[in-house]
DNA sequence: CCTCCACTCTC
DNA sequence: CCGTTTAGTGGAGG
């Protein structure tokens, strides 16, 4: 899987023996960054608690919270916390609480990762504030790797006003748990022959895709650190953990990973989840909800260009479970009526099955084809 | 091989 | 006291 075009390229002849090229991958991570932007454009803000929040409209104070800035984390406040709980912890503190705003965010993202695109053939971004770099070409060793990301750091502070931790290693695992141990405003570079002695005393959840869930299978097997990870019977962890999961964590226990560098493609799936007012079971509160949710996805698939081949729904459950169902169409199409009667179809199907009260609900599409100039779409094939 | 669904993870 | 979005894996069943 990691070794595409990139990685082949990089395997050189020496003497007969094959070695890969040595790689110098960095991470660059924008600070709590909702938060950070915030202090961007009201810099009255700084010094202060700041939780920027993911409002539900079910009442006045019902979510989450989306990023917390450090002040706010020092008084226990996380991302996914509700907010009523941040308040409770916040009390008497003189926190400020702000709504999400991504068309901002999603501005000031651009303007670093303009910035950073100059420091690498290959940006790969995820999500708004992370991006890796794969920096092989631009620099010689570590150590002028680290000069690059200072100068990073020192670019972005002055341009834009925003504070990141950079991450380098020689792979993308390892710029991340650098980059993790080094935040906030941080810089950590690990070099080849420190990858061992950096990794070996963590804790196994702090590797790249080991949640709690995961961490907490690993611990029953008596594996708290990425050093016990490294001992552990490969053949074990395939067993316990499947073949994927199971190859990725021996392979990043002993800190190796060639999952090259490349530039997103485009997405394959497209989904919109709403909260209901209050929990119902009724179709007719749920199936209009169904009903604007489509337009808003459909809108985006034309926009993109896409068509799509299965169409499902997500619903929340009032006791938070997540239940989904699909449905496989003959062909694809971006039509909204289709998409509109299936996803009613799988939406009341659903409500006759059960008696739970939904929470929310959600319209999810996949299975994606572009759109050729001029294809004639199948609508009206029911 | 395809379809459907649960589950895990991350921001 | 409880969001949003996307990717990926794997199992069950056909």
């Amino acid at each position: 899987m990691g070794a595409s075009a990139e990685s082949r390229l990089a395997q050189l002849s020496d003497g007969g023996e094959k070695f890969v090229a040595r790689r110098i991958v960095l991470l660059a991570d924008l600070d709590y960054f909702y938060s950070q932007a915030e202090e961007l454009r009201n810099p009255s803000l700084a010094g202060k608690p700041v939780v920027v929040c993911v409002y539900s409209g079910r009442t006045k104070e019902s979510g989450v919270v989306a990023t917390a800035n450090y002040e706010a984390r020092r008084f226990g406040v996380r991302s996914g916390m509700p907010i009523a709980l941040a308040k409770k912890r916040l009390s008497g503190a003189d926190a400020v609480f702000l709504p999400v705003d991504f068309a901002y965010y999603k501005e000031v993202s651009e303007r670093v990762m303009r910035i950073m695109k100059e420091y690498s053939d290959q940006l790969e971004q995820v999500g708004l504030d992370e991006a890796y770099l794969d920096i092989s070409n631009r620099v010689e060793n570590f150590v002028e790797a680290e000069e690059l990301a200072r100068e990073l750091k020192g670019r972005v502070l002055r341009e834009v006003g925003l504070k990141i931790t950079v991450g380098v290693g020689p792979n993308k695992i390892i710029a991340k748990m650098a980059s993790d141990a080094a935040k906030p405003d941080g810089l950590m570079v690990v070099k080849p022959d420190d990858v061992k002695s950096f990794i070996a005393p963590l804790p196994v959840d702090k590797i790249p895709g080991v949640g709690k869930k995961t961490a907490e299978r690993l611990e029953g097997l008596g594996v708290k650190t990425v050093r016990d990870l490294a001992q552990f019977d490969p053949v074990k962890l395939v067993d316990e953990f499947g073949d994927r999961l199971g190859a990725y964590l021996h392979a990043s226990s002993r800190g190796e990973d060639e999952d090259p560098v490349v530039g997103k493609a485009e997405s394959g799936s497209i989904s919109k989840i709403v909260t209901l007012k209050e929990n119902t079971k009724d179709q007719k509160s749920i199936l209009p909800k169904v009903e604007e949710i489509c337009e808003e996805i459909q809108k985006r698939a034309v926009k993109e260009g896409i068509l799509f081949r299965t169409i499902g729904i997500i619903a929340i459950t009032a006791d938070l479970g997540i239940k989904t169902r699909t449905k496989s169409l003959p062909a694809p199409t971006d039509d909204l009526g289709i998409l509109k009667r299936e996803s009613s179809e799988l939406a009341k199907k659903f409500l006759q099955s059960t008696d739970k009260e939904l929470r929310r609900i959600g319209v999810h599409i996949s299975d994606f084809t572009r759109r050729e100039r001029g294809q004639t779409t199948l609508a009206g094939y029911l």
